[in-house]
DNA sequence: GAAGATTGAGTATTCAATCTTG
DNA sequence: CAAGATTGAATACTCAATCTTC
């Protein structure tokens, strides 16, 4: 021990990794960040948590706007037992009801009711939509948000996390023209 | 309502919003799936959460090995409450012990002990290293890891989130020779 | 027995209220 | 009263066990 404000050697962390690991820190918090932002404003404005929007979000978007639990669960990165729970908040609200398919009665459905439908288009979606634009897009450039793209999905796919059917329709649009990337 | 598969129109994405939207939720989901990856390997190897390992690794950066407990919470984007109960965890692990300062018996400090560096040196942060290298850096170019650097720091910045005192020593090295950025 | 979903127990995390010191 | 920290109540989430249907 050489100096007795460091009663222990300072931790030496390689350069390699250095960059690593203040890319990920920088990252991980970013996206903390952003999200409790969203959270709080979709919360406060639409009543609704962030979870909640993105199950309707992803029903609405269904076809026949019905999803099983367990590909409900998938699509929100959640444990099935998370996707029951959750569903049942939304049943509670009025806003999903639960359906058994009749010919396989093991499954069970979350279909999105009128309600659900009217509660997304006209309270969470608006929410949702300016809190995303204030909170996360208008801070980057489309440059940056392409990299995000990319970079997430070779995340995902590094992880074989990466469904081709979770993203459907609506990303898969041209660029458009002022997109510098 | 034109088509019995559609009992309500579809929903429209607009093109700028649908950017913004993939953007945010490819990299959401990134970084949860990396952090869940990263956190069940801590836990199997280490034994030992990924926030435990955060805060001995922020404790043993701090002069001498202390911070008080706000600092901590906040370094850790955790909220007071949340710092008590995981300070709370380490201290019944002896990796850090409680102490008021003298001069102003408000505040606490967390401060790491022997048995604390030990750990962090011998257990956490080995395991912490593999599971980042594996499941984080080894999938994405130096040019990207680059990019989440910025963009985070954007993020946060835009968030009044960034703390230059929070980001220490070993991430303001000089680029290495074989960066592309 | 396996697929699909739910339930119970345990843990983590937050907000609001409280306690202590300045 | 304000700063700093802790506690209680409530919520959310996971793993393991269970139940139902194929």
């Amino acid at each position: 021990v050489t100096d007795p404000d460091l009663p222990w050697p300072e931790i030496d962390v390689p350069a390699d990794h250095a960059r690593a690991l203040s890319a990920w820190l920088h990252a991980q918090h970013g996206v903390q960040v952003v999200q409790a932002s969203i959270s709080a404003r979709m919360e406060a404005e639409a009543g609704c948590g962030l979870a909640e929007h993105q199950a309707l979000f992803r029903l609405a978007h269904a076809p026949q706007h019905r999803m099983s639990m367990l590909r409900l669960a998938d699509a929100l990165a959640a444990s099935p037992s998370g996707a029951t729970r959750l569903v049942e908040r939304l049943v509670r609200r009025g806003w999903v009801v639960r359906e058994q398919p009749p010919e396989n009665r093991r499954q069970t459905d979350a279909v999105l009711t009128e309600d659900g439908y009217q509660a997304l288009l006209r309270r969470t979606r608006p929410a949702y939509h300016r809190a995303l634009t204030e909170s996360f897009s208008a801070l980057l450039t489309p440059r940056e948000l392409a990299d995000l793209h990319r970079i997430g999905r070779k995340l995902l796919a590094g992880h074989d996390a990466y469904d081709e059917h979770r993203y459907a329709a609506w990303e898969h649009r041209p660029p458009a023209a002022d997109d510098p990337a």
